[in-house]
DNA sequence: TAGATTGTTAATCGATTAACAATC
DNA sequence: TAGATTGTTAATCGATTAACAATC
């Protein structure tokens, strides 16, 4: 009966199984082979079976895996099988941006709210959803049972809000402040930080130069030094 | 001469010590330990000093790492030293949304421009960055010699962006549409799926909510059986 | 039965952690 | 010299890959 801890790594694989399953099911494929979705993924066929194996034999041998079994197999995992709501602290364009992102791409999540310290903002809505002033965060949270909330909020109010929500109910978080929050523990923290992904970036992309501009000038001067390249 | 490849992880990690050691600076904070980083970042000691001497012996043995120097060190393996200019495909929401996130945030990456579809948003600017017409975007990466974008745009257009600037230069691209682009070898693609992410932080939250139940349940009826717990 | 593909176990690979000698 | 902290090597841990028996 006691649950082995899955990876993170493989936690983070199924959201992508569920999205590339949902695209079969559209287009009415009722069977798929780990084969085929390690095409549509780039994961290596292998890894998809091991990943799945690790809840449950959801395969038929010699034939593949029904879609829409797998779907719900994933959907159940996940979590994603009630209405998930969610919450978005901050209003400013990424939170903007982010609810209606979510509305547009996420069949599965629904963003219940949105809060915001700023009073000229609140009483207008994102899309359909109402934003709130931030005093009335910890009732709906109560109120509504949210588990899950998004800080989009400006660095220096993040921490705030961070210890607001989780007193009131929220367990899991993701987080573009740029900065690393304290929470209590048990509650999962995911860091979104835009800035930082653009950052490592830089550094393939520099390095591709490089290697290139090394090549040339190597190719130029001397063929047989190739060898060393690499 | 030959370089020996550094793991994606390591890479992932370094924008964070950056941010860390440009905190330090601008509290005249002129020394730091591995011990006082990793209280700064959650990483161990050990990790950030491992990290670290992939590229060189940054620090002095009994006393630490002068903060001023290790900043530029990193800035320099990354390849943050000159100005980098990038792009932005998609003035919606999330385009706009990045582009004054990254102003704000960013202090060393410079968004050149951003390109959309839409010719109503052409010519219109984005705090101050002007909104080019997409047709002008294969002059533009090669004129500004642009090595990394970002793109924003919905997923049916993103095949089309990411063949047209990698055949222009383009050698590292930040995707937030939510599809597995095709590139030529050798172009770095790192997905930032904000959905994905949403979803896969769902797992934690009914986890940890389950876990919680049970153990509240099992209290209730048994303390012995507490230690079957975990 | 023959062909295909899963599920699982074993082997490999890589990344993190621990330990400690070097040295400021 | 004594105390502190790095840089590096060795040990451990975990994740991916390979192989193949099970079975549709």
């Amino acid at each position: 009966m006691s649950k082995i801890s899955i990876s993170k790594s493989v936690i983070k694989r199924l959201p992508i199984y569920l999205r590339i399953l949902d695209q079969l099911i559209e287009r009415d494929i009722e069977l798929v082979s780990s084969k085929q979705m390690s095409k549509e993924s780039g994961f290596t066929a292998e890894q998809i079976r091991k990943d799945l194996a690790y809840f449950g034999a959801f395969g038929t041998r010699g034939a593949g895996y029904t879609t829409s079994f797998l779907r719900d197999k994933i959907i159940n995992i996940i979590g994603l099988d009630k209405t998930i709501n969610t919450v978005i602290f901050g209003a400013g364009h990424l939170g903007t941006a982010f609810t209606r992102y979510n509305a547009a791409k996420n069949p599965y999540i629904n963003v219940a709210a949105v809060f915001d310290r700023d009073s000229r903002l609140v009483g207008k809505k994102i899309d359909d959803i109402r934003i709130y002033p931030i005093d009335e965060a910890a009732e709906f949270l109560e109120q509504n049972r949210i588990k899950v909330a998004i800080i989009a909020v400006p660095a220096g109010d993040a921490q705030g809000v961070a210890d607001l929500i989780t007193a009131h109910g929220v367990v899991a978080i993701l987080n573009f402040a740029p900065i690393k929050l304290k929470v209590p523990p048990g509650v999962y923290v995911h860091n979104a930080d835009l800035t930082l992904e653009l950052q490592s970036i830089i550094y393939y992309s520099s390095e591709e130069e490089e290697r290139k501009k090394r090549l040339r000038k190597e190719n130029g001067k001397d063929k047989s030094s190739k060898l060393l390249i690499e």
